[in-house]
DNA sequence: ATTTTATGTCAGCCTTGTTGACATATCTCA
DNA sequence: TGAGATATGTCAACAAGGCTGACATAAAAT
């Protein structure tokens, strides 16, 4: 077995860099079990209108960025056409997501919210939301912001700038 | 459902008027993608063991938490004993993972990684260290531990003690 | 001796991902 | 204008990994 005495504590004293071969075992599992708790309180709301998960990203990212296309939303979630247009198809039919034609480009569907759509949407986020601040609560005000960079440098490298347009894009605070 | 006050406003220290809260997008969002991109990279390995991520998860805290009961492992992936016996199975008859009978208690199987499953854990565990090495180069080094802190705190209470002792042993808050 | 506990297993269902093939409308460009 | 590329939709089949319910067995606990 590797040494696991100390979670991914490293001094150097070694002469070589056994530091990254030394599993950092804490942030591995804290990932892990921050996420599952994360995703379960959406979870149980989601369940009484009969969605999943996959639903809850569509439609985040939908209510997020009013006028979102098919393929961008694709590039999003990383899945394929036939999975997205499953939960859509869905969503669309009980009126929690619109799609509009494309003004440029008739091709395109524009994905909206509908009022219904955006109030879960919010909701589910408020959820989420109450969990973050619980966690920030009683850090140091510049918590946070490590937090934040350190998820974006999770994010693998090629798509950092996407997530980061994505994210702090354009809009409010 | 409660009628809540459109995402723009938001005050910025008047007293305790937390209710209508500004959903935290940026933390939420960054939150799924850093996830997607981190078990992105076992995935690739697994696939060439016809292993999926369930089988990951089993074999990381077998691997983690040496003689650890079925029981206890059900606890720790909060899933129902049919699923897990259906990958567990596959990592035994892999050689990946070894069940003994419990000594105190004979009902009991304890679970232990084989030589070869433990190396596979390993090689796991530090393809997804790189990624946080990566994550964490050029930030402070005070950062890990607001990031640990964090990821701690959004554990539901009621398991974060047990999560706690999990993964750090036995200590500290 | 009976009941409870820890585990195993069969059978079937659901969600959400996959691949491959094919259809249609629209845009672009030579 | 006509050929091809592009954006989307859809059908069919399959896989992974969740789930429930029912039942079986050995060992511990009472």
């Amino acid at each position: 077995m590797v040494p696991d005495a100390l979670p991914a504590l490293k001094s150097h004293h070694s002469g070589k860099d056994i530091l990254a071969e030394t599993p950092a075992y804490d942030l591995i599992e804290l990932f892990f079990f921050a996420y599952r708790d994360f995703v379960s309180d959406p979870d149980r709301i989601l369940d009484e209108y009969g969605f999943g998960r996959a639903h809850h990203r569509v439609l985040h990212f939908v209510s997020r960025n009013p006028g979102l296309t098919i393929a961008e939303l694709l590039d999003i979630l990383r899945i394929t056409k036939q999975s997205l247009n499953r939960v859509l198809k869905e969503l669309i039919e009980k009126d929690f997501i619109e799609s509009r034609m494309g003004t440029a480009d008739r091709r395109q569907r524009l994905l909206f919210a509908t009022p219904q759509g955006g109030e879960l949407a919010l909701k589910l986020a408020k959820l989420q939301t109450r969990r973050i601040m619980r966690a920030l609560s009683g850090m140091e005000p510049e918590a946070k912001d490590a937090v934040s960079r350190y998820l974006l440098s999770l994010i693998d490298p090629d798509s950092s700038a996407h997530v980061k347009h994505l994210v702090f894009g354009s809009e409010e605070t």
